[in-house]
DNA sequence: GAGGCTTCGTGACCGCGATCACAAGCGCGA
DNA sequence: TCGCGCTTGTGATCGCGGTCACGAAGCCTC
């Protein structure tokens, strides 16, 4: 079976393998069914946007294969990147929980699929479930505390070297080479790494320079190999 | 009845007149009952901290009276405050939900009382009431938007003059005088103030003289006299 | 393979705000 | 009431990073 912009329907990806604190996963049989019969799958192209930033909110999205990102503007048309998401994240769950418009813009990095659920559904269904509200209370307990993270980065980090080596580190986690090195796909422009760290697209350039120049990181291709982590800890030193 | 600290004891803080989003209002009798028999009421001076970053979650904190500013810092002892509480405000609440170490200090910044509820004993109390799960979620989404509303200033405000005009706006708002204009009482340092919009004690002071000589504000011993509105908004402008 | 669009590198400039330093004001307790 | 310590005002300096400007390098389409 072939979706629309080269991508493979996935049969069912409310039940995801992977993502032991997901949401709606281990749910009881009941509730998984109920589940199934309120959510409905779409697919998205490079680009498109789940919803916008001020928008009522119309319900939450799973999303299933694909990365989205996170953003809000300024009315100058300043940009800054507020989360990146893949696969088994909830979008959307603040705005529809306190019923607020929608507090950033979803926006497709590349092609992918999601759930939606309506607002007026899952309520009825939280209410309904009590055991998985709880498990909603945990879920925005995490949102908060990457929105915190990311004000100690903008309060508290003077320099965007600063800021830069920390979210090298954040990137170096997730995949851990056997070495000391490590290696992340560098998927994201000088530009959006601007928007995440809150400076311009110039100063990126010139600290990519910087650090390769240190000796911190490599750029084979778009692979970014991070050669001396210790280096990078302690710039960030927060 | 007097209590230490020249604070009137207050008889039982759960039930808050003001605040009807207030998490444990109105709740069943049952419920509110099981409340009374799991929280126990402190009282504090000026300076108690309540919790400090990085400590492991032992309960949460109702404010019943007095200000608590909440705080993080950074190693090298540049500290940005978070959010100032007021009465009604529950404290230590996305910590205790997730399990993790409170992520901020809570500092009294004036002699107050408050409700302690132990964590174990309030999961438990979650877990029997469903329906109060579902204000904690919505209590955490609100906590989650004014972090996030802090983001987008520390993130998408430039300078500090910008930040200077949304603060003194955001306490406008709250009290609000028949004519034109709001009076504020000014509690905070420079100091403070600078913690919260990130930027140094002097540059504030010189924002003050500056906005007095821009006819925005007005000083008036410790109150503050927002003059000009109209005009900080458009300072403000994102 | 040629053209055009996005992305990236880098130099020059400059203004804002951090930093340091010190004096003056204010409040509070002995 | 005096004096000490916490606040506040303000000047001088300086370096970082934003802004502008341009050219080079990828990259996709036709």
């Amino acid at each position: 079976m072939r979706a629309p912009y080269g991508l493979n329907i996935l049969d069912n990806c409310l039940t995801c393998p992977v993502r032991e604190e997901h949401l709606f996963c281990n749910l009881s049989p009941h509730a998984g069914q109920r589940l199934n019969e309120i959510k409905s799958t779409a697919v998205y192209p490079k680009g498109a946007m789940l919803f916008i930033e001020g928008q009522q909110p119309r319900g939450v999205f799973v999303l299933c294969a694909g990365k989205a990102k996170l953003s809000t503007s300024s009315r100058e048309g300043k940009t800054i990147i507020t989360k990146l998401s893949d696969a088994g994240d909830v979008l959307g769950l603040n705005a529809v929980i306190s019923n607020r418009p929608y507090e950033v813009t979803a926006e497709m990095m590349e092609p992918g699929q999601a759930n939606f659920i309506p607002r007026e559904s899952l309520l009825q269904f939280l209410k309904d479930h009590g055991e998985v509200a709880l498990r909603v209370a945990e879920q925005l307990s995490r949102n908060y505390y990457t929105a915190y993270e990311e004000i100690r980065t903008l309060g508290l980090a003077t320099s965007p070297s600063e800021k830069f080596a920390k979210l090298l580190l954040s990137w170096s986690t997730k995949i851990t080479q056997n070495d000391g090195m490590t290696q992340v796909k560098l998927t994201l422009t000088h530009e959006e790494i601007a928007e995440i760290i809150g400076t311009t697209r110039e100063t990126v350039s010139r600290l990519f320079s910087d650090f390769k120049k240190r000796q911190l990181l490599q750029l084979k291709g778009s692979t970014l190999v991070i050669r001396n982590r210790p280096a990078l800890e302690k710039i960030v030193q927060s």
